[in-house]
DNA sequence: GCCGTTTTCGGCCCGACTGTTTTCAGTCG
């Protein structure tokens, strides 16, 4: 018996309270081999349930950072919904460790201590006991520490953990903006999980350097956008935003930029395997930079720490962890699609169905944004609540796109849709309509809910059709709101690749591919196209997260066909 | 508990900051 009710999350958790308990005994190493397990874990885009159904216990064993220890975990986990070792453990602590360590300045060892000393088991048995002055009275606690939990635990409750880039990116870009007008300050860029492009934030990590660390610190901790102070040294600052999120700012020697950039942009995963090989070479490596025989070999740039591990310079969108240092090794890390490369958007919706705006205004602001044309994708008939177009709207749009494009100097706007796909995988509109379009494209909105098989093959007519170009935002997912249809991902992929069918890889926040789909589609043959799904002019920004988003998934211009002109882009998608 | 161009045994990432202490433990990234 497999359940499908264990999700990944699920086992993820488990793996990292096992290693806080782990920690909290001081067991060596045990601790981070869990750890590295949850967060592996987490980045599968399939369920483990569905994995083990596939190939069983082989599939699982072949996850990095899981052995054969962990795989029967899983496995007993994923067949008893489960796990006897960590009941164990439970029976033994049974205190919230995994929600206790969520709040700032609480370990495990902390948490430990706080259930042996006062039998804590909860945020609230914690709140409760600091409020009453508890906490101070522990041996190596103080009022500070009280203090300082009592307000991380009122973080905690305020904030809704991280947060889809799209909101976040801005915002640090907005704050970095300011310190650049310090006086003194000669670079401050963005770190962390941002520069990574990873689809959700959890704080923002920001390097600076500057002749007068003293003021940038000041001005920092000072800014309206900062709520409170929570660390303040020479070189270090952290502070709570006012919009709910943590951040840090560290100030850097320019000689020892490249090494700290490397360091604070992580992931950590990337960052322990690139120690491990310093290790390896007799060296090692910190923030301060890569030292061999106590002397610094490799700092300045990024590119130099790199080079003097033997490695190709790896983006910082493919630093996961996985195989990215192995290929470096190897100097097969491609040169991956560069941002502000893409010449058409394949997916603008407008005020002839759910859009803000008209077509012309749409593509004025579109050649701001750099692009030479775009594809006007309205909705379709069946989706009535987006006022979606019927035949004859759509012929009438067509002449409307016919009489535009005439008056627009340097600016292609093709004949387009997005073509609703019915529950029997038939298409909304006739033939003899799609016929008069560009670039058919089209996608899954209703009856969501279906199972695999029955979507699976729903879509897969979709693609067949002989009109359709390229599939929208294949999954289905949107970030921190919902996960995709249940659907046969490979056989869309392979499907994708004999129809000639492209994917989208959408900038919104569906950010639908997800990176594994993308670089397996690639792997195949198959090619993409990047759109912004803009219903309002603003939403071109959504080019960038799916530039992102496509260099997560190891793509090349190559694979993007809107990194094309708009011949050769038409050119390319004919059957 | 994982892993292997040095290895199937014996290794396993590094440093700043804070709070509570008189030299360090815990947390964090």
């Amino acid at each position: 018996m497999v359940s499908t009710k264990i999700t990944n999350q699920k086992i993820a958790n488990i793996f990292s309270e096992i290693a806080l308990y782990l920690h909290a005994e001081e067991v060596p190493f045990k601790p981070q081999a869990y750890e590295i397990a949850a967060e592996n874990i987490l980045a599968l885009e399939e369920e483990l349930s569905v994995s083990y159904q596939k190939c069983g216990k082989k599939c699982i064993d072949e996850i990095p950072g899981i052995g054969k220890s962990m795989a029967d975990k899983i496995v007993e986990i994923v067949q008893t919904g489960k796990l006897k070792y960590f009941d164990q453990l439970k029976k033994k602590y049974p205190f919230e460790m995994l929600e206790l360590t969520n709040i700032q300045d609480v370990g495990p060892k902390t948490a430990l201590t706080l259930y042996k000393k006062l039998k804590i088991k909860t945020v609230d048995d914690l709140q409760n006991a600091a409020e009453k002055n508890s906490i101070s009275k522990i041996p190596g606690m103080g009022t500070k520490t009280q203090r300082n939990i009592l307000r991380g635990i009122q973080f905690l409750k305020s904030s809704s953990g991280r947060r889809i880039i799209h909101k976040v990116l801005p915002l640090a870009q907005n704050i970095a903006k300011k310190l650049q007008t310090v006086p003194g300050v000669t670079h401050v860029d963005i770190a962390g999980s941002l520069r990574r492009r990873k689809e959700s934030i959890g704080d923002i990590d920001l390097l600076a350097t500057t002749s007068n660390p003293k003021q940038l610190i000041k001005t920092f901790v000072s800014l309206p956008e900062v709520e409170k102070v929570l660390e303040q040294g020479n070189e270090k600052a952290m502070v709570r935003y006012t919009f709910g999120m943590q951040g840090d700012l560290l100030i850097l020697k320019p000689s020892e930029y490249g090494a700290a950039l490397l360091h604070f942009t992580g992931s950590r995963e990337h960052n322990i395997l690139l120690r491990e090989l310093a290790i390896n070479k007799k060296m090692k490596l910190s923030e301060h930079g890569l030292v061999h025989e106590k002397k610094i070999i490799a700092a300045k740039t990024e590119k130099q720490v790199y080079t003097a591990l033997g490695l190709q310079e790896i983006p910082p969108e493919v630093r996961i962890g996985a195989d990215e240092i192995k290929l470096a090794q190897k100097h097969k890390i491609p040169e991956l699609i560069p941002y502000n490369s893409l010449k058409g958007d394949l997916q603008v919706q407008t005020d002839w169905s759910d859009g803000d705006s008209s077509i012309e205004e749409m593509a004025l602001v579109a050649k701001t944004f750099g692009l030479s044309y775009f594809a006007v994708t309205d909705h379709t008939k069946s989706l009535t609540i987006t006022n979606g177009l019927n035949e004859k709207r759509l012929l009438e749009q067509g002449k409307a796109i016919d009489k535009l494009d005439k008056k627009l100097k340097n600016f292609r706007v093709l004949k387009s849709t997005e073509c609703d796909i019915k529950k029997d995988g038939s298409l909304d509109l006739s033939d003899r309509a799609l016929e008069t379009l560009d670039v058919v494209s089209v996608s899954v909105h209703s009856n969501r809910n279906m199972e695999k098989k029955e979507m699976t093959q729903r879509i897969l007519r979709a693609m067949k059709h002989p009109l359709v170009h390229i599939l929208f935002h294949p999954s289905g997912r949107i970030v921190n709101v919902r996960d995709g249809y249940n659907v046969d991902m490979d056989k869309i992929i392979k499907a994708a690749k004999e129809y000639k069918v492209a994917l989208e890889v959408n900038g919104s926040e569906r950010l639908d591919l997800h990176e594994k789909y993308i670089r397996q589609a690639i792997e195949l043959g198959v090619k993409l196209v990047i759109s912004s799904d803009a219903h309002a002019p603003k939403h071109f920004v959504n080019l960038d997260f799916g530039i992102g988003q496509a260099r997560r998934g190891w793509a090349t211009k190559a694979d993007v066909l809107n990194t094309k002109t708009v011949d050769e882009f038409l050119k390319a998608i004919k059957k």
